[in-house]
DNA sequence: CGCCAGGCTAGCG
DNA sequence: CGCTAGCATGGC
C-alpha cells in the first residue's frame, strides 16, 4: 500500500473532505468507521475510500494535510485531484456567487466544501436511484449494488467492493435488484445499464452544449432533467447545471421568486443566470447542503 | 397507521 | 404540448 500527502493550506479557499464527500453529491466514497450518511460527524480521523478504475484509495484529513493512501500511489494524487476538484479556485468561486443572505449563509457553514468530478456511469446510476428517496438510503442502495455485482478487492485485509461496471450491471436482473431495495427503479437501472455496455456513452454529452447535453441524457429510462442536471455537474463537470430538486424549488420560491417560473427549462434557464453561469452548480450545492442539514 | 423522500414515466386531454 | 396517478421501500 503506497501513502502520501497533499498540502490543504496550497488549495484556494482550503478543503472540506466532510462536507465535500457527505453532502449528498457523491455515493462513491464510504467512511472507514462505517459512518457514512449517518449524521454523525466524522472523526478527526476518519479514512473515506473507494475504487476508481481498479485504483483504491483512501484520503484522511490531518494536521493540514490530505493524507492518502492507495493501491497505485503512482496514479493516486492525480485521481484525488481531478476527482475532488482539488484545483478549483474556491476564493475566485465564492467572490462569483451572488451576495445574498442564504448564499452567505451557506458559505459561512462550508467554507472549504468542493463540488466533486464523480466517476459518470456510477454517478448516473446513483441519481438514476435517487428519485423519491433520502441521502441515507441513496448510499445504501449504491453500497449494495456493489457487493452483490461489483468486483472485489483487498486493501489491508478487508474485501472491497468496487461500484459494477456497465457489463456487471447489465447482467443483473429485475428481480435481483428489487432484492437489494431498489424499488421500481430496477428496470431504469438493469435497462440504463444495458444502454451503457452497448455503446450509448453518458461522457458523449460533455462535448454537448450544455442544454442539448442535458437532452442527451434524458435518453436514458430513469433519467430525466433533474438527474441529468445531477449527473452534468457532478461528473461531467457542467458548472451551470443547478438541479431543481425539491429543496432548490422551495428556496427559489422562497428567496429567488422572479426565477420561479412555470417550466423546469424556464427556471432552470433562470436560476442558472441569477447564480452566475460559471459557478451556478456550486451556489446549487452550497444552498442544498445549508437547507437539507437545518435543524 | 399515514406521510414523505435530491422524480420519472405512461397515459391521458 | 401540459397535466397527474402510480410507483417501491423504509423511517418517523
Amino acid at each position: 500500500m503506497d501513502a502520501g500527502s497533499l498540502a490543504i493550506s496550497q488549495l484556494s479557499g482550503g478543503f472540506d473532505l466532510y462536507n465535500s464527500l457527505e453532502s449528498g453529491q457523491t455515493y462513491t466514497w464510504s467512511r472507514s468507521d462505517g459512518g457514512m450518511y449517518t449524521e454523525n460527524p466524522a472523526a478527526e480521523n476518519a479514512w473515506y475510500e473507494t475504487i476508481i478504475d481498479g485504483c483504491y484509495v483512501a484520503v484522511c484529513r490531518d494536521d493540514g494535510q490530505l493524507q492518502w493512501r492507495s493501491s497505485d500511489g503512482t496514479v493516486a494524487p492525480g485521481l484525488l485531484r481531478h476527482h475532488l476538484r482539488l484545483d478549483d479556485d474556491l476564493e475566485a468561486i465564492y467572490s462569483a456567487f451572488p451576495d445574498e443572505p442564504i448564499i452567505n449563509a451557506a458559505i459561512n457553514r462550508f467554507s472549504g466544501m468542493r463540488l466533486v468530478r464523480d466517476p459518470p456511469f456510477q454517478c448516473l446510476i446513483s441519481f438514476i436511484c435517487s428519485a423519491q428517496m433520502r441521502v441515507k438510503r441513496i448510499y445504501q442502495m449504491q453500497q449494495n449494488l456493489s457487493s452483490s455485482f461489483g468486483t472485489t478487492m483487498t486493501a489491508d485485509g478487508r474485501s472491497i467492493h468496487a461500484f459494477p461496471t456497465p457489463a456487471q450491471l447489465a447482467a443483473a436482473t429485475e428481480t435481483e435488484l428489487r432484492e437489494l431495495g431498489i424499488g421500481y427503479r430496477a428496470p431504469y437501472v438493469q435497462q440504463t445499464a444495458e444502454m451503457v455496455h452497448d455503446g450509448v456513452d453518458p461522457t458523449a454529452a460533455r462535448n454537448l452544449p450544455y442544454e442539448e447535453a442535458r437532452s442527451y441524457l434524458t435518453q436514458y429510462p430513469g433519467v430525466g432533467n433533474k438527474v441529468a442536471d445531477c449527473v452534468m455537474l457532478f461528473s461531467l463537470g457542467f458548472l451551470e447545471a443547478v438541479p431543481l430538486d425539491t429543496w432548490i424549488q422551495k428556496a427559489i420560491a422562497t428567496h429567488f421568486p422572479a426565477c420561479a417560473l412555470d417550466s423546469y427549462e424556464e427556471t432552470s434557464q433562470a436560476i442558472r443566470s441569477h447564480f452566475g453561469p460559471s459557478v451556478a452548480g456550486y451556489v446549487q450545492t452550497y444552498v442544498f447542503h445549508h437547507l437539507r442539514t437545518q435543524e
